[in-house]
DNA sequence: CACTTGACCTGTCCGC
DNA sequence: TGCGGACAGGTCAAGT
């Protein structure tokens, strides 16, 4: 579910409303979702304050006063949402909030906190996960070492976009776009987003994308993802912000989600296949394969 | 090493 | 209404 604008929107409220808290408890439904050792859950995590809540790619870091880290993955169907004590954010709320008392069915670890507000990790499909460990250990995970440059990072350029993709030479570049190791944080919604707004068909290989269309790929991507980080995200399904509200950038695509409806630049109808084992939504106009 | 496919889970929607 | 199958926003491991 939540690629690198939901996750940083979820970072950013979870800064807002955990920083400082002391954690006094959790408990989980299942240890997959948080397979820790007793042992380090006691003595590194109960009674620690939380100090800062970080983002990389696709991954929460909540950062504890112990020197340890929470590090999260919310996979397809993950939800961190914090609540007061004895207040449902949910219950009378406007219509921007997708669900009710917590913990509920999907809930797998809850947090609660020495002053009794709680933080729930909801996991519909189990593929999500929480793991405490060391903070200086962070950067050692496989994953973090492999994962590529943060593409909104103000020093990234449109040089070092196209240089990640070459070694991706006989991809389709939708499959390039969505490695993790070629570009942080791109999912499926932003990959077919860009790639309508450069105007490139998501099975042209690698090798076929002009320096230009790279350009374009580029300058397209980190814009659709700043205004979904503005618009709080984009809620299909699941996904929800840490007071469980909704995120409105859906209302905003241009072609994600909209098949059988009109391209907003040519009219033309939108189309859905499957490109990189992935539904994928284009224009049949705009997008040529060439 | 580059690339593709299936697996991990649960819930929902669609066609018969 | 019931039931089977396809599908869902992400990684991994194992295959070629």
């Amino acid at each position: 579910m939540p690629e690198l604008p939901e996750v940083e929107t979820v970072r950013r409220g979870l800064y807002d409303l955990i920083i400082g808290r002391e954690i006094k408890a959790v408990e989980h439904d299942t240890p997959k979702s948080f397979p820790n050792a007793a042992a380090d859950v006691e003595q590194f995590l109960i009674g620690a304050k939380i100090t800062d809540v970080r983002r990389r790619a696709k991954v929460l870091l909540i950062d504890l006063a112990t020197e340890y880290t929470l590090v999260i993955h919310l996979k397809m169907t993950g939800q961190l949402v914090f609540r007061v004590a004895g207040i449902a954010f949910g219950a009378g709320h406007p219509n921007d909030s997708l669900i009710g008392e917590l913990p509920d069915r999907s809930t797998r670890v809850t947090f609660t906190f020495a002053d009794g507000s709680h933080l729930y990790f909801n996991d519909q499909r189990k593929f999500g996960w929480v793991r405490l460990m060391p903070t200086l250990e962070v950067p050692n995970i496989d994953f973090m070492k492999k994962v590529g440059p943060e593409p909104l990072e103000h020093d990234f350029t449109a040089e070092q976009f196209t240089e990640r993709f070459a070694r991706r030479a006989k991809s389709p570049i939708k499959a390039a776009l969505l490695d993790q190791t070629v570009v942080a944080g791109v999912g499926n919604i932003y990959a077919d987003e860009s790639l309508w707004g450069a105007k490139i068909h998501p099975l042209t290989k690698v090798g076929d994308v002009t320096k230009n269309e790279f350009k374009k790929l580029y300058s397209e991507l980190r814009d659709v993802m700043n205004l979904s980080i503005e618009k709080g995200g984009s809620t299909d399904r699941n996904y929800v912000n840490a007071e469980g509200k909704k995120g409105s950038y859906i209302d905003f695509a241009r072609v994600f989600r909209r098949e059988g409806k009109p391209c907003p630049r040519c009219g033309t109808t939108i189309i859905k296949f499957k490109a990189a084992g992935r539904g994928t939504h284009i224009c049949p106009h705009c997008q040529v394969l060439k």
